[in-house]
DNA sequence: GTCCTTTGTAAAGGAGCCTGACGAATGTAG
DNA sequence: CTACATTCGTCAGGCTCCTTTACAAAGGAC
């Protein structure tokens, strides 16, 4: 979808709707204040039309993007510029707190953003872990403590006073892909991301796919890396026992790597030419590119986009595409991000507004490009 | 969708419209002859109903399972009883020389089932191979020759007279065990087939996942069973290298074994307590665990349908069972195709029917059970 | 026999869309 | 500068699909 002024007959001419009928149906946005008169076409033959455009500041969506160590939180406008960002390390305590902590960024970004409050509309969350749309928790999320005793669903809604969607945070990073990311003409690809742990979030024609219990893409578990039949490492899974950021570390230690003291060590060290360094990532591509070849057998996607904090540094990326690239017939299109830590953010207030725009104007699709360059500057 | 009498009150109540639409949809299906008075209801309070069934002989859909070496073709009415059955053994010269042979046998299965052909509204096909949409051909379908120099969506047209979907065989099988076999309450679920080959139709949320050219499920290239990174192996797919039949023989003859010709002696050896055809099987189940365990990995399916000549035979369904349930917290249902060879026909027919109601009542379900009993030993 | 329930039809109307006609406003050709 | 072609937006009317309300007909329950 196109934003930007438009006509009527533009409209009608774009909609398939009938001239009559997108002049009723501006008529009634404009009455109920979503659009509102731009200006006039010139120049072109024929009478010229009466422009209109959408009130960008009519109405707010909030996304949010809660994890173990930070809450980030953004609101956007009706167009889809963000309007405002606020950042907090998460409250410890957990539970109600980080409820209303996400509230107070919330109140926070509305100030910053000169925004009202109360036009805040629909909201999404990303959190990992497993949601459960029917009790509205999250199991199995970890480092908050007591986020999976509480209705959060409910809990949000009460403290916000708006409707909030909660969804897995690789999930909503494909979506951030496929809405502002590198995905656009995708519809059917995988977001894979690396860091702390191992998720990957897919799209097939355009939709998620959450499996049965909402278990899909929990690719800790795919059976490459090790042995499978393992009890201890089914546990963790069997892949983030291989290529997680902790495997990664035991990795470079175990063939004699020193002075790093984390994952991003590590890729400091390679620039240095360290030679455990190099030999760990390439072990770590090699088991990635098997799961990449996995994904491809079962789902045959458009592309893969590797996300994380290590999944998306451009020395793994490489090692990756080198290797699927090196027999395949066809090889499999492998992208780093390009939202990075911001795709999960960015596929919550993609998913929010998606909501709004459905529930206003009768449509799921989404502004597309243009809205992109306002307002990010105002972020925390 | 339950099927069998039904009054005009009923159906309103049963479809959410009012009881005057539902009286004028029942008198619009009776004036064309889709639905006919049955009788009364008796017995309740209140005035009685006059109830309508389907006239099952109405209209008349085709599936057909087109494999490398047989061409089987089913009739079924409206109701969705399989009304005749045809098979022979694919024509083998291919090409246009097929597409008569299943016009041939689809007159046939007509003349047996006293229908007529004009009657014969829509049917669906399966074929071995990746279908192209654009093109109307099927891609790499192997021992049909000629078969991808054709359009045979056009061709099927021309020769029938109605239009024939044309569909990969294993998805066709997965739609298959979703409408009669046991995949209908399951929305998310795989089914592996293991015969000659190794191929997955997939179904999330109710729908066909195809992926981005058509070749999602095509499990042989999983990497598992072998070295992913052998490019030699990779022609055929890894998986396929150690699991598909040629594989099994290799492995039951590398072992010592003697005295099977084939996968099926490689069974019955294993009943006479042959221990390198049980160290086969164990082989084979313990690898075709892992892809199960991928697939679970990537997709959480609520069950996966194991079907074909290998993968449906207890023997080895039993043995991928103990080894999942051994350590999985929550093991993954496993079940034996209960269609078996006919579960590709049985997609067919289900999605041909799915056509036809769709164009008839504008909607898309499918009748249930009840249909199931009657005209199957009509088959030849 | 009366009452209550249920079926099915009739009448009227609304929501959402469309078509065709037409006046108003504009650029362009002569 | 004028006549014309083009485009915008509205008006009037109508179609389709569905709903609500009212009511007569047909049955069981007491």
């Amino acid at each position: 979808m196109r934003s930007g002024p438009i006509s009527r007959a533009e409209l009608a001419r774009a909609t398939g709707l009938s001239k009559q009928t997108a002049s009723e149906v501006v008529r009634d946005l404009e009455a109920n204040g979503w659009i509102r008169e731009r200006g006039q076409t010139q120049g072109l033959v024929g009478r010229s039309a009466t422009t209109y455009e959408l009130d960008a500041g009519r109405a707010y969506v909030l996304g949010v993007d809660l994890g173990g160590t930070k809450v980030h939180v953004a609101l956007a406008d009706l167009s889809g510029a963000i309007a405002a960002e606020e950042v907090d390390a998460t409250d410890r305590r957990g539970g109600h707190h980080v409820i209303e902590q996400i509230a107070a960024l919330t109140r926070s970004a509305a100030a910053r953003a000169g925004a009202d409050p109360r036009r805040i509309r629909y909201g999404a969350m990303g959190s990992p872990g497993v949601f459960q749309p029917g009790s509205g928790r999250i199991i199995i999320a970890p480092n908050i403590p007591d986020l999976d005793q509480i209705d959060v669903v409910k809990a949000l809604r009460v403290s916000l006073g708006f409707g909030v969607a909660v969804e897995n945070d690789v999930n909503l990073a494909a979506v951030g892909e496929r809405w502002r990311g590198c995905c656009r003409e995708a519809a059917t690809f995988a977001f894979v991301a690396l860091g702390t742990g191992i998720g990957m979030g897919l799209m097939a024609d355009g939709k998620l796919i959450r499996g049965a219990r909402g278990a899909a893409g929990e690719i800790a578990y795919l059976p490459l890396g090790g042995d499978p039949f393992d009890s201890r490492g089914y546990r963790l899974g069997t892949l983030e026992n291989a290529i997680g950021s902790v495997a990664i570390m035991e990795r470079y230690r175990g063939l004699g790597g020193q002075g790093a003291e984390d994952v991003r060590g590590v890729f400091d060290r390679l620039v240095d030419g360290d030679a455990a360094a190099r030999t760990t990532m390439d072990e770590v591509a090699r088991v990635l590119a098997q799961a990449l070849m996995a994904i491809r057998a079962i789902l045959d996607p458009e592309l893969v986009v590797l996300g994380g904090s290590i999944g998306a540094r451009p020395e793994l990326v490489e090692r990756v595409r080198a290797l699927l690239n090196g027999f395949m017939a066809e090889p499999l299109r492998v992208e780093a991000s390009p939202l990075g830590g911001r795709a999960a953010l960015m596929g919550a207030v993609g998913t929010a507004l998606s909501t709004l725009y459905d529930s206003v104007f009768g449509m799921t699709d989404l502004p597309g490009e243009q809205a992109r360059t306002a307002g990010v500057e105002t972020a925390a």
